[in-house]
DNA sequence: AAATAATTGTTAATAAAATAACATTGTTAT
DNA sequence: ATAACAATGTTATTTTATTAACAATTATTT
């Protein structure tokens, strides 16, 4: 018989994005009372289109009624079915300087299926302390840590030279999931998920399009 | 006549973010006395394919060496040409928290045509200080400085809350590149570029992917 | 009661991005 | 010299993602 949990294993890597969002939105309005939502609405907050946020519900399989719109709270229950995973995942910050701290006070407290529970670093000023209600630990005591806590994903936030170093140490510790924020990409086994993002890259990206504007002024001024 | 600036605005959005990458990559490379490099060893840095390299390369217009490789100098001062911006661009971080002082530690003296000059915030303690080489200045004075300094991107680390606000300010002052890394959505005249990047939401999808690992691998099991 | 308007859900079309296929070209080895 | 090899550059194909088109439905207005 057909499980009915692991449905939704080729939805779009971009509507997976989307739906977290969505839910943000959604919890939002739902705290302002609110108790349905047209599609348009969800698009106007995401700034995206109507049509898409209708096509990612399709694919996840909710329905709306016509002329409500959607029903927020079931809404959110059903994304909650869908990304979040039911027991729970820990996650831990790797290397506890401005950026570590950064995620773990835009993080904390937010989803009660998702929490970073553990901080490590090296500097012996830091560990020991409790930072925004996580305790930070030894760097040394990685494995231990993760092993006894059932932490599965750990976020990479120590000094680029560090990253490769660290990413080893994860894996080795039986890390699932990897979010790589140092600007230098790390390699994994194909059985960890990594995710990498790089502040660097997008900055020049904006910068770039930015001159690119530019550039197009000049010439239709100068046309 | 056709100016050859410009030429390039019309490559994919995938491509200019990998030329930033191999920027970096080569950079490096140099750095260590290399003077060629292959597409597929750019590629394993990178975790791409040595096609996708050699595509993106091709729609810049660059050729290699067959047997030799890619020049790595000539190869930096094409990306260079292409996402630089020849007089440079300024840079302002709102929010001198732990994110925008983790940016300007990532940033500081990494681009020379790139560079974060001055940092906001609304906290008196902060105000005047100079944080890693940036002069924090009130969040009162930011149109004035803006204008004065012709700073043309600004990256938003405020707190979720004061996110659209900040932004309304910036466009106000004529900033003409944003990059929000608030969770909550902005607003902006299609005149300015916006880049979003939502922390939660990227680790939510690591931890999506993380569980649908765990399922398939619990399904393998029990066949 | 009929017409209108607003909304959903779905299929079809288009666009963007990645991958594959392969011709070409030097270099090395035989 | 010739064959085999290892690289590049480019076109073709496939995959992924977005947008458009439109039928169906229900509330509201006339």
């Amino acid at each position: 018989m057909m499980e009915d949990r692991g449905t939704f294993d080729n939805l779009p890597h971009k509507t997976i994005a989307r739906l977290s969002q969505y839910r943000r939105a959604l919890l939002l309005c739902l705290s302002r009372g609110k108790s349905h939502i047209f599609s348009h609405e969800i698009a106007s907050i995401q700034h995206i289109t109507p049509v898409q946020v209708r096509r990612d519900l399709m694919l996840i399989g909710y329905s709306g009624t016509l002329r409500k719109g959607y029903n927020i709270k079931e809404l959110i229950n059903l994304i909650g079915n869908i990304i979040d995973s039911e027991e729970g995942i820990k996650v831990a910050i790797v290397g506890m300087g401005n950026l570590g701290r950064a995620l773990i006070n835009y993080f904390s407290g937010k989803r009660h299926k998702l929490s970073i529970i553990a901080g490590f670093d090296t500097n012996p000023d830091k560990i020991g302390n409790t930072m925004n209600g996580v305790p930070c630990y030894s760097a040394t005591r990685m494995r231990e840590i993760i092993e006894k806590e059932g932490i599965q994903i750990a976020i990479i936030t120590v000094p680029a030279e560090n990253a490769s170093q660290t990413a080893n140490e994860l894996v080795a510790a039986g890390i699932k999931g990897l979010l790589n924020y140092t600007p230098k990409p790390i390699d994994v086994p194909e059985y960890v998920y990594l995710e990498e993002y790089d502040m660097i890259t997008t900055l020049e990206k904006v910068a770039f399009y930015v001159k690119m504007k530019t550039l197009e002024e000049e010439n239709i001024t100068t046309i």
